[in-house]
DNA sequence: ATGGATGTATCATAATATGATATATTCGCC
DNA sequence: GGCGAATATATCATATTATGATACATCCAT
């Protein structure tokens, strides 16, 4: 169960949508990211990493081994079981927001008193 | 056409999409955005007005007559055809995400290297 | 061994969101 | 015909989130 229906803000969503996907570290999410949101959206470094941080403190993710012989430099990170389940419902969310505007004519109608 | 295909600050956002369903005064706003998130997100007055005048600056919504003999304290706002776009592009934004995901086998596959 | 891409990090600032509070108007109701 | 609750807008101070710029180390191809 996730904690709330509460919107994720945009770039926690695209990383923990990115890791859905598979372990990476910061560098590949950041690729990944832009890939997901089609050029459209970039997380710089800036964001990328202060909103990781934010992520580990709040569980959402966690760093894990990588691959033995890769890159030293290179720092991975995983969904954690609590990440998914935020991640999937906010995924949901956005499925019942869609699915209502196609409900509903959109573009003005009569005013509501 | 859109502006970009960022994600739209999420009080933002739901103020649009409340409009989309006819306009509204500040109040009928609030009380709609709570029904569309279903109780999971309340858009607070100070929230509600700020961002309602983030909107008007940005020219996604523009204040427009209520019907006459409604409570003069009211302030009516509609969405303007920009307005309509960003939301539009929102929606669809989301919409991919949605189906991307659906596409995808969620949770931990491999690291990628 | 050198240069460009890769990778992480942080500073300073801007943009957004929010709780609390204030104040005025309307409306039901007795 | 006045009282109290709900309605409606507004703003202050603060917290949270995002971002541009920049820095610097490592890796890799040539």
């Amino acid at each position: 169960m996730a904690e709330t229906n509460s919107p994720l803000a945009p770039a926690a969503f695209l990383i923990l949508f990115a890791l859905a996907g598979g372990d990476k570290h910061g560098y590949a999410i950041m690729r990944e990211a832009r890939l997901i949101s089609e050029g459209g959206f970039e997380i710089g470094p800036a964001t990328l990493y202060t909103t990781i941080q934010r992520l580990l403190d709040s569980c959402w993710i966690e760093e894990v081994a990588g691959p033995e012989s890769s890159d030293s430099r290179r720092r991975y990170y995983s969904l954690t079981q609590q990440g998914s389940s935020v991640l999937n419902a906010e995924l949901k969310r956005m499925e019942t927001l869609v699915r209502k505007s196609k409900a509903m004519r959109l573009r003005n109608a009569d005013p509501i008193s």
